[in-house]
DNA sequence: TTTTGTCTAATTGTCAACAATCAGGGTTGA
DNA sequence: TCAACCCTGATTGTTGACAATTAGACAAAA
């Protein structure tokens, strides 16, 4: 349950649909989600923590503000790290199921890119990325998700869609060729340093 | 309330009094704190996003396992550049006050290290690093933290206690003179590989 | 003996009510 | 006029009660 709002509140907010200029409110949040305050609260303190959302005791949480110019090459930085050491672990363990994930996921976000469909390419995009560091660590999950939604959150994605669908198809080709090298190469060009 | 259960939690399960053979029951807890479950579950949660306690729905939680090799390594690396990055920022924002509040750290860190109390030492350590995290980027200090704690339960700090405390002094002596490079050299060196 | 199902105690998840705190407006007095 | 004060509505923080879920023991059937 805390998951799924979780979940709503965070995809809201990196596709752009919430402002940082007026608090959330945990009753009308409550009430639309059909929950009680408490899961609420618990969910809005979860995304605190991952730095979707700043939080000020008694005083509610609003959406993070963007970084700095130096705070997102950092976060770049970072992500690209993780995200290849990742690949490093998990590149040869990956079986035939993995590529079907992976070409599903793709093919969903080709459909969202011809489409436009900025929130549903958000998701995707992010779903993507988690897919081989959730394959590789569960531990670094959460690290690795704090980093890149506070880059999602200082730059909304290019303005070529295409572009983006043809990056991470070279990057799920790459990794189903098991080829190390061009994963991480293509995964590099992928995260942007600005 | 909150962050003082979190911090107690934290500080015990980082100096290794609490092992993850057995999971932290929420009652107990509060009962042993003189507050709701309700405090006490939010502390957990939050201490699992951190990372130091991992959360099974339904099943509570337990204390982080170390992380592997590879990946405390991956941690080092991640660690030194935030910390580098933070030097960058704060170094010539710094001023007496804060040069008086690290010197302070490091008196009671020696002291501690002369006692050989290891949970104390611990704390400051970890105290110190932050500070100059925390003075760079509030933004970042989550992130750095969540990395920094999974290092601690994964190692626990040297034998020697005295060459922590002088590693320590050398950093201190660097900021003191604002000198950058030295600075991030003996953070790096502090950082160790393994 | 092993497996399966059921019951029970313990634990977590959710809720609604109450307490504490904060922001804003209005009032009073110099 | 303006600053200090208080009051009020709105919002967050905390609590205890109840519902849902789980793990383990025990018993019955294969």
């Amino acid at each position: 349950m805390r998951e799924q709002i979780c979940e709503a509140v965070r995809a809201e907010v990196i596709s752009g649909e919430m402002t940082n200029d007026q608090p959330l409110r945990e009753q009308p949040l409550a009430k639309r989600f059909g929950v009680s305050r408490s899961s609420v609260r618990d969910a809005l303190l979860q995304l605190s923590q991952e730095g979707v959302l700043v939080y000020k005791p008694n005083k509610g949480v609003r959406v993070s503000s963007p970084s700095s110019d130096a705070e997102f090459k950092l976060y770049a930085k970072l992500r690209k790290e993780i995200e290849w050491h990742c690949l490093n672990i998990c590149m040869d363990q990956m079986t035939e199921d993995d590529d079907r994930n992976l070409t599903n996921l793709l093919a969903a976000l080709e459909d969202s890119c011809r489409r436009g469909n900025l929130s549903s390419i958000t998701e995707i995009d992010l779903a993507m990325h988690r897919y081989w560091v959730s394959r590789a660590s569960k531990e670094l999950e959460s690290v690795w998700l704090s980093i890149t939604v506070r880059m999602h959150i200082t730059y909304t994605l290019l303005e070529d869609y295409m572009q983006c669908y043809q990056e991470h198809a070279a990057i799920v080709e790459a990794i189903g060729r098991r080829d190390l090298k061009a994963a991480k190469q293509t995964v590099n060009e992928n995260i942007r340093y600005k």
